[in-house]
DNA sequence: TTATAGTATTGTAATCAATTCAATTTTAAA
DNA sequence: TTTAAAATTGAATTGATTACAATACTATAA
């Protein structure tokens, strides 16, 4: 727990039990989760816990360059820990994600190089092994 | 207007009138509209053009494979013609969207081979030029 | 310790893109 | 023309997110 209170200070936040429990989330628990789950899953802990102070926190975190929002064909934001950044495989049948390891290597394109580029994301959609599995059964 | 129709029916898409409008406002007019920008521009012209309607036809030109909904940093989703696969550059700053004529050369992660990977999508994000310039023409 | 200011958290209301769905209109075939 | 299918419409609803004002908490100075 004082791992991540130090984590959220190296990121210029001052560490409150939420914050602490919502780093915890997104560190151990749960993958790329909604501000839904993390409210769900910390209520429990956190009686008095508002979903607003979910939001609040993700946001903070997204700023200071702690979390981000991973960009998925999904109508809620999902996060993740923005340490290591890595690609994205999202299955269109089953809406789960899959994480790489590393960073896709990527040649930027040269009309980009008069812009600052800060950030890429990277998302591979289709079907996933098991999904696809499960669909060739199906039709014999 | 009959080249419209062609690719619509190239795309198994009967074409309509409203179709057809909306398939030359992707084509030659705005770039990555939303579907109010869409709405906005053809209600002149179809006096009894539904939001619902535009919602339709661009759900239906992707499943169709004709257009495709770009991801961005953005709340409404904004719509491109699938035709030239490329990526995106949007500034944080202006919300502006560059394209690439190319799409860059990316190596597919050997974790995603046992997955049928259909589409991939890659967004930069940053500080364009023109943003850049001026933020350092006010900055000293 | 107490007062005070700044920060964090809460809860409700509002916003707004997107969807649902039943009614209506249009189109094309019989 | 009749009829059925497809396309379009518009009102109501959903659901994630934001705005905002009230409350609670924390840390520091008197
Ligand atoms: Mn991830
Ligand atoms: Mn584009
Ligand atoms: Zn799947
Ligand atoms: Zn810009």
């Amino acid at each position: 727990m004082e791992k991540h209170a130090d984590t959220l200070r190296n990121h210029g936040i001052k560490p409150s039990l939420t914050r602490m429990l919502i780093l915890s989330y997104l560190t151990e628990e749960g993958s790329h989760p909604t501000v839904e789950e993390i409210y769900k899953a910390l209520i429990g802990t956190i009686p008095t816990l508002s979903k607003t102070t979910v939001y609040n926190t993700l946001h903070l975190f997204t700023q200071k360059k702690l979390a981000r929002a991973v960009m998925l064909k999904d109508q809620e934001t999902r996060y993740d820990l923005a340490a290591h950044p890595h690609a994205h495989f999202q299955c269109l049948e089953c809406n789960t994600v899959y994480d790489t390891s590393a960073f896709p290597q990527l040649s930027a394109p040269e009309e980009f190089l008069k812009h600052t580029v800060e950030d890429v994301s990277i998302l591979f959609t289709g079907l996933c092994q098991s999904c696809r599995e499960k669909s060739s059964h199906i039709e014999q």
